[in-house]
DNA sequence: TCACAACCTGACCAATCGGTCAATATAATT
DNA sequence: AATTATATTGACCGATTGGTCAGGTTGTGA
């Protein structure tokens, strides 16, 4: 019985590990609280209960429930930034936007909770990441936009609002993390299957990329 | 100073007067704040300052916070659903669809709150309103995807997923309301003007009727 | 005018919240 | 082995929360 305590307690834990882990398990359970109660019904001890670990121990970590929050969604904030990737250095919008929707397609599904915490900052006026819209979100809007304007330029695609363009992209990929409760009751309560997600995504796709004009 | 109290004082006031009116006012108040802070993070004393009224008599209209918030809820759902109207006796999707997104784009204009309260509650599992999700959400939706496939197979449009066009509708629509901080940040700060807001419904109805095969 | 019902509200309460802290245990360093 | 830095935690605290209630005011129908 105590065999996996006596293994755990050979290998040899660093301090290091010990930190990195703990942070870990905080800032997991805490996407999950964060998600599903909102900022303001989440509490530190739903989030010290989910992670394993007593609550004083979560104010050693992370001093206040808003420094940890922010913590959170500046997580989320880069690995959205970095879904991005798929945009460029495509050759034309056929290539950029398809593997962008499939990218935020596949966010939506493997980082559901990071989406909504997303979606409830935002929701909520974005009291923490308020510098981050103005700053990297709207350099990196701005580039994108550029980057759609020369495609349609060069004749690659239909003559589009690329600001609304990307919006549709966001809601519409997003949706299926945001409102995925919805999707699920919708689905007799199932979750989507492999099958289904990969309708979802050839339906965005065919839709939005004839949208603009691309025949796929 | 008084001449306004004098002519308030003068106009009878009838009792079902006081208490619709009353009620409206917390509705409103109430709407604003969930909206603003969730269920967990908005309290009955800021609603109450908001309606301007002492937080004792929210108690006498609605006796719990759950309760109000559900009203709240239930009055959203039941104006969504109104918008759906324009979907019926159209000809085809150009009108049907066209139609469907000006109702709910006006929408997410009119009653950004609402959106919000609505995305808030399903973005944490429907807690309140599941049952309708199950129901007269389901019915609709059902509805709505055989009159989409209907048109398919009339030729009016081409064959995509009407489950997923629904979504992208809602999605679309919707983020100009859930998102509008976010959209009102990448407009140099400002809100969308008059003239801003016809170019987003433009050019939501352009991606998207292009995109199902209908041609403006 | 009177009696009743509806409406109003300041004061209060138990429960829960985020956060603190002193005491202890564990690992790293010398 | 001794010392120091890091990690752990139960117990506690002031503040805030949703909700109650007794006692008052106001409208209404007889």
């Amino acid at each position: 019985m105590p065999a996996d305590a006596q293994i755990s307690r050979i290998t040899k834990i660093k301090r290091t590990d010990i930190r990195r882990e703990n942070e870990r398990l905080i800032l997991d359970a805490a996407e999950k609280v964060f998600a599903e109660a909102g900022f303001g019904g989440a509490t530190m001890q739903l989030i010290a209960d989910m992670a394993g670990l007593p609550k004083a121990n979560l104010h050693y970590y992370f001093a206040t429930k808003e420094d940890l929050y922010r913590k959170v969604v500046q997580d989320i904030f880069e690995i959205w930034l970095r879904a991005a990737d798929s945009f460029d250095n495509a050759p034309g919008p056929a290539e950029g936007i398809g593997a962008y929707i499939d990218a935020k397609m596949d966010l939506s599904r493997s980082h559901p909770f990071g989406s909504k915490v997303w979606a409830s900052e935002v929701m909520h006026g974005a009291p923490v990441i308020q510098d981050y819209l103005e700053t990297t979100l709207r350099d990196w809007t701005d580039g994108r936009i550029a980057a759609i304007q020369a495609w349609i330029d060069a004749g690659k695609m239909a003559p589009v609002n690329p600001r609304h363009l990307l919006y549709m992209l966001w809601a519409t990929t997003q949706h299926y993390a945001d409102f995925g409760h919805q999707v699920e009751t919708l689905n007799a309560g199932r979750p989507l299957t492999e099958r289904q997600w990969r309708e979802a995504k050839d339906s965005v796709k065919a839709i939005i990329l004839r949208g603009i004009g691309v025949t796929g």
